[in-house]
DNA sequence: GTGAAAGCGCTAACAC
DNA sequence: GTGTTAGCGCTTTCAC
């Protein structure tokens, strides 16, 4: 079992001073050429490795970055870690994972866990308990220490901060006129509560494609689904839900789910029912989850981009701190991924002429 | 801009010493009440937390985990996350990511990042490459430095560190055995290359159920999938080979696969190919994933439980930990975690009497 | 009851 | 060219 390697154990070996060693170790001239090469030699036969810890202590920076999801068994949160986890790697730092289970709480828990001079930053995406309290002390305060944050998809105007998001209504807008080129009139929106952004400008851009087309917008078509948790039973409940709607309207022409869930469910409940997709109806889904390509028909959506955003914001906040080392001040930006969609199998691949 | 709090800064602003404060803020009865009580009142103002960066550069551990998977984006390891993270929480451990993408080389560069004292232990799966390869040293010289190493379900006998695995063998032999008990007698198995353990266990399974039950083996019906990515190409390269399958063997009657992309595409092209499942054929998958619960008919799997294997893998790791403080050094243990089927709608509910 | 000092591993300014 | 020193923030032993 091999010690470990410290600049002190390598001195007392070689009967240099820890200063010496260091500077050889960085092959400093103003150590002997000698020197140098017998400390390198030692050290790499040794596998020494500079302890980072001592190194963040002195340098005031870990070189880690925390980062604050609500759930990582979801497709596009893994994807965003993924996306971070590249950038981080590639420059050097390490990611911590902290996850709020959409958890106002957990969110403050993790956050306060990390602020204690683990990480040199943040890059969150709040809970949807935080949303609903909009309560956003903890990241005021985090910035007021001078740790950057960067926000991304459930971000806030709250707080002055680096954001990364998507253009939800234009890509609800986006999702709805492919509908409505397709000849599509009477379409559902399968939506979440209000209190999530998300959910709510993706209503919007339904409002906005249905109002520039000229088609009346119909309370009745917008069904807004609460906590829904990954249960069999809840699935059920979500399975009866969208059921009831098609009884009262079996005229349905076209269905959008502001996510995955939301339309393949959608889906095989329509199926169900003998409707044929896409001929009877078409079915557009949001996130590029995995359900949706394996779904039968292979469902159209709205790409998010997950592993993008991610990139971005790791590559936001890793410049923000280099600035900050440099002491500089750059102004917070907010960059919005563009969002497209994936045209697959449960939508019309021909548009229908507008009248 | 609140600035950092320190010792030091409470210290000289209270007219006191270092020490004195930190006794003080440990309500050490050395100090005087009156002291305790004005030093505790600031700090807690101020929001002092002591650094954690110098707490583990003084005590030699991070309270950090280190955890090396594969893949992210992939419900079975990010469920396994969710577990570690938990139990980590609990226990105010740190979880620190690094994912492999299946490679050997980002294994050890990954393993090497955290190893200069960034982490008290790892968590790891091991990447096919490395299970392929077969090159173990990187992991013996980590346990060589007395950094603990726990490894999930890509385990290796090489190394001698705690293990959690599945009983892949025994899960394979219970869901062919499943099949057999309704009566399938020609069942296809879509399995890995045999360098992946899982699906070599899992192989034997199958023949361990055919050879209880007398039933030939038939080297034709095992079909041994290589590496594919998660393009829409791969995808159709599966479709078309499991296809040529059904050509040759029109008249298979039960589908295993290892999991669950293989069995929830081969329950799609079966039925494409106008097979009625379960009535003509069952399948049964591997894992518990999204995929397979979502699947039409939703399919019958054989459970991983990845959040349990996270919860045991953090809770072993963290125990192995806490001993080697107390200088204790206990045998290292291997556990089972038990698998077993959740039937759904892709297998026949009832049992064919047996012969 | 309080504080000085050493030390965790490292770097860098400054002596020699 | 090499070594001493101070300091990052904290804990702990030991003087006073």
């Amino acid at each position: 079992m091999k010690p470990k390697m410290t600049l002190k154990k390598i001195a007392s070996e070689l009967g240099l001073s820890i200063s010496t060693v260091s500077k050889a170790l960085k092959d400093n001239k103003d150590i002997s050429k000698e020197n140098r090469e017998k400390v390198q030699a030692f050290a790499k036969f040794y596998n020494y490795r500079p302890n980072s810890v001592a190194l963040s202590l002195k340098n005031k920076r870990t070189k880690t970055i925390g980062v604050i999801i609500p759930e990582i068994v979801h497709h596009y949160f893994a994807k965003v870690i993924s996306g971070i986890e590249e950038v981080a790697n590639s420059k050097e730092y390490n990611v911590i994972i902290g996850v709020t289970n959409e958890s106002y709480n957990k969110e403050i828990i993790n956050m306060e866990m990390l602020i204690d001079g683990s990480i040199d930053g943040f890059i969150i995406s709040l809970s949807k308990e935080t949303l609903q309290k909009a309560d956003y002390t903890h990241l005021q305060e985090t910035i007021n220490q001078s740790i950057p944050i960067v926000m991304f998809d459930r971000a806030v105007d709250e707080i002055p901060s680096d954001k990364i998001i998507i253009d939800d209504r234009e890509a609800g807008r986006m999702a709805i006129q492919k509908l409505i080129d397709e000849g599509r009139k009477k379409i559902l929106l399968l939506t979440t509560k209000d209190y999530l952004n998300i959910g709510r400008l993706r209503t919007e851009g339904y409002k906005d494609a249905l109002a520039a087309n000229r088609i009346p917008f119909d309370e009745d078509l917008v069904v807004r689904i609460g906590e829904l948790g990954d249960s069999d039973e809840d699935q059920r409940i979500l399975e009866e839900r969208i059921n009831k709607v098609f009884e009262l309207h079996p005229d349905i022409d076209g269905i959008f789910g502001v996510n995955e869930i939301y339309a393949v469910t959608a889906l095989n409940v329509a199926r169900l029912r003998g409707l044929d997709v896409p001929e009877a109806l078409s079915v557009i889904g949001f996130s590029d989850g995995i359900l949706s390509k394996y779904a039968r028909p292979h469902l159209t959506t709205v790409s998010q981009h997950g592993f993008q955003m991610g990139e971005i914001a790791a590559q936001t906040l890793i410049n923000r701190l280099e600035q900050m080392d440099n002491g500089l001040e750059t102004p917070y930006t907010t960059q919005v991924v563009k969002t497209d969609l994936i045209i697959r199998d449960s939508t019309l691949n021909q548009v229908v002429q507008k009248k």
